[in-house]
DNA sequence: GTATCCTGACTGACCAGTCAATCGACTTTG
DNA sequence: CAAAGTCGATTGACTGGTCAGTCAGGATAC
């Protein structure tokens, strides 16, 4: 409870910006006290450093995305819909603040260097979470269960995180209506994969 | 032709080790002169800058990927195997040499900021050229047409890079044996999905 | 003799993080 | 009610260290 705003949300606001525009490595700390219009001092007054600025941007927002993951294997749902569920949370989270998306997967989970070491095992828990979807879809017999599950989830993550990593290169517009189109094309495609449902069988 | 060592070379293979072990940006250009048992001017006579020594790293590597995913899709050959081929050029360009690997992956594919942004277009190549693999098999009725060529290509990519991402983390011994297991893996995922193929026919 | 290879000390710029000082809201006390 | 005191919020100049890239000159090959 502060008096007007909170100086500490704000910084992390301009971080968002600013490492989303010049990206964490080449931004000064400078910068983002200016994009905050707050003194250089404020920023070190809140945060430890310029890493732990990134660090609690990334920890928030992943934490919430756990979350709905959990929910979503929770829910008495089909697994499509559970695999559509936790699509449409990362599709929409990006739909809602394109910047902080961008600079979890650009700055953290596709940073393998710095970040990605230190939060790997958050991440794997994203991966775990998305796994045991899978593997209760297998034991209703629903999915194939020579497919491991862990794979499947990478295959499901690495999926979602290429169609991200596209949009923001190429800054699309990403109207409501293509977002919605391409969560079903992820489930589609994880869930049936690209070959005609044998048309004539061919192998095992 | 040198007199006996091209110290171009000593130095490109240099400062791959250098990269994969402490990451493009925390480096130094004086390592990677160290590491190749030369003068620091040395490394400035043969690139201009340390930039350009990655980008001839990724370069080099990546246009041999582009032939070998052309002459994939030249082939004879199913798609299921036009596919595997790809994989299997990518998985055992790991296997061969890991470090040059992890380099590319994590320092320019995986590093949307800086490189990611200069070597875009080459990156795309790639997804096209597996796209055209995949529009192929449409065309001949193999793979569904509902299917975008190109975001098949990139789950299938996103797969692979995935999979190499995991086995860069985690320092994986990574055994011929399983190399071959994964190979199968990606190519099944890709292809068949997880879903269990149609037990009963439930929507178009 | 000259062109290319090679050396490493040096420079100029940059920047994360520190710190001493000021501000201002709120409390205590006379 | 005002003076004095307290403590977190806020400021920005400064420091200490780092490092990419330069350059003048020496070695070597032909």
């Amino acid at each position: 409870m502060t008096t007007v705003v909170d100086k500490r949300r704000v910084i992390l606001a301009a971080a968002v910006r600013v490492f989303a525009r010049q990206g964490f490595h080449t931004c000064r700390v400078a910068d983002i006290a200016d994009e905050a219009g707050v003194a250089y001092g404020l920023v070190y007054h809140y945060f430890s450093s310029k890493e732990q600025i990134l660090d609690t941007l990334f920890l928030e927002r992943w934490d919430v995305m756990l979350g709905a993951i959990a929910e979503a294997d929770g829910a008495a749902l089909p697994p499509r819909e559970k695999l559509r569920a936790v699509a449409s949370f990362i599709l929409e989270s990006y739909r809602h603040d394109p910047e902080l998306m961008k600079v979890i997967i650009v700055e953290v989970t596709r940073a393998a260097n710095t970040f990605g070491r230190t939060h790997l095992a958050k991440i794997r828990e994203a991966y775990a979470g998305i796994a045991n979807i899978v593997r209760r879809a297998q034991q209703d017999g629903l999915f194939r269960s020579e497919v491991d599950a862990m794979f499947a989830a990478q295959a499901f993550y690495g999926l979602v995180e290429q169609v991200l990593t596209t949009w923001i290169f190429e800054d699309r517009p990403t109207a409501p209506a293509e977002i919605e189109r391409v969560k079903t094309e992820i489930v589609e495609m994880i869930c049936g994969g690209v070959e005609q449902p044998s048309p004539r069988r061919q192998a095992a």
